[in-house]
DNA sequence: CGCGCCACGACCGTATACAATCATGCCCGC
DNA sequence: GCGGGCATGATTGTATACGGTCGTGGCGCG
């Protein structure tokens, strides 16, 4: 009933020390692994995320699975619906907006932070980063290439110094990952690579103002490419299948 | 948010309490009313919140306590020790630092967006909320003033448009209630509530740019007042108890 | 008198049992 | 056929029991 070897997927973004720890707790391993799932887009938004059977799935009693959503809930990666069950969390065509704009206000002034306090070390473990993009982007592994992306933010986001910002566009990066899962459009994609390495270029030289400008224009371009017009999952029924609707009072068959 | 009056806790909840509302969930009856204590400073950094006290207190089990406990624990406002339970935290100088840096990045740019799209009704309570202040301002009811303080920046946020900024400065005032319990100096105050009221009125006026520059000042002016030169709580037992030491082994001191 | 070991108490960590609630489908009266 | 009410199954809500861990004080030994 101990399963405890299978438990070590990749490194959550949200905790990039998290390894190398002595017997880590059982439920921020729970929170890890569905956090991990819901941002590479294993567990697409509106999943149904029962207790049993993550409970069962992770060998624990419900007790932790509980712990586990209460923190997921806390940071909007899963809508808690009382009494019917916890899923992944759909954001709206409007948070979609407003997470952006979030981002647009907060990433570049902290890779402007970042570019100059930066570590030679950092830097190049960023420019791995890429490289491991690139090389998922290669082989067509998208799951990995959204979670690299997202790993490549928060590691700038960490090394502005400021942890409160940080943390949060943490979460704000989760969310988007939520975002894209719902709004991408099929076609184009090959882009954010180029501009990540073009970012980390800036930053390699210090160039602080570029290095801010090509992140803000970075995002732009991230958002530009969803489709942000209609208005997403909150279809209405009522409109989407009016012409098929048996008119109440109106005779002709 | 907050305007649903104090419930008294400590009195035992079999009460009937039939009257017309359906009661609210009690967990979040508890996350409200350990927040409310916490940020309106009944509730000092350190202090400790055993689960056992805390369910006897609301007369419930400790199951939902530890729930209510688990969110305090996200926004930061608990530091949750493994095994050792709770208690309120206690931002470090650092960390009170980055808080007003975030505020300072976010507010100016919230207030400018709630210039052009705040309402009336909205304006009238903000209004209404800084006469409350100072009325408790007026009766030194410091408890009050802290809460409506921050009900006011939280308003604002709220009238700004972007709710997922709007929650994460929600967070950040609370954080900094913390903060100000830790390293307020004793002797200045009077200033915040005219600050307030002069955002107020760009606000009413509508005027975009001088409303964020008022609420920039007015951050400044509230980092200034605290005493954030030393190492705060974090104090070295070993350096100030120095000049007491018996020395272990070393003569003539 | 000082130091380390041990036992105890307080508290948390986890599992499990049972109650409550919601959604769904069935059935019956019309 | 159609609508409303009830039975039912699945799932969460809450309480409680038991075991584990840590901090602290006492005790005995050197």
């Amino acid at each position: 009933m101990r399963q405890r070897g299978s438990v070590q997927a990749g490194t959550s973004l949200a905790d990039p020390c998290a390894s190398s720890r002595r017997r880590r707790p059982a439920d921020e391993v729970i929170y890890g692994e569905v956090l991990d799932a819901i941002i590479s887009h294993r567990l697409p938004p509106g999943t149904a995320l029962p207790e049993d059977t993550l409970a069962a799935a992770f060998g624990v009693s419900r007790t932790l699975v509980r712990k586990a959503l209460q923190r997921l809930a806390h940071g909007k990666l899963i809508e808690l619906r009382r009494n019917r069950g916890a899923i992944v969390a759909r954001p709206s065509v409007e948070e979609a907006r407003e997470l952006f704009d979030a981002r647009r206000l907060i990433e570049p002034v902290l890779v402007r932070s970042a570019a100059s306090r930066i570590g030679d070390a950092e830097l190049e473990a960023l420019r791995a980063g890429v490289t491991r993009e690139r090389e998922a982007f290669a082989r067509g592994d998208r799951h990995e290439l959204i979670r690299l992306s997202g790993a490549f933010h928060c590691r700038i986001a960490a090394s502005s110094g400021n942890r409160v910002l940080a943390d949060f566009l943490g979460e704000l990066i989760s969310r988007t990952s939520l975002v894209i899962a719902l709004y991408e459009q099929p076609a184009i994609w090959p882009c954010s690579l180029d501009e990540h390495g073009r970012v980390l270029e800036a930053l390699a030289r210090r160039d602080a103002a570029a290095a801010a400008e090509l992140m803000r224009h970075h995002l732009d371009h991230c958002e530009a490419q969803l489709d942000l017009s209609g208005e997403g999952r909150a279809v209405d029924l009522m409109a989407l299948f009016a012409h098929a609707r048996a008119e109440p009072a109106l005779e002709a068959s």
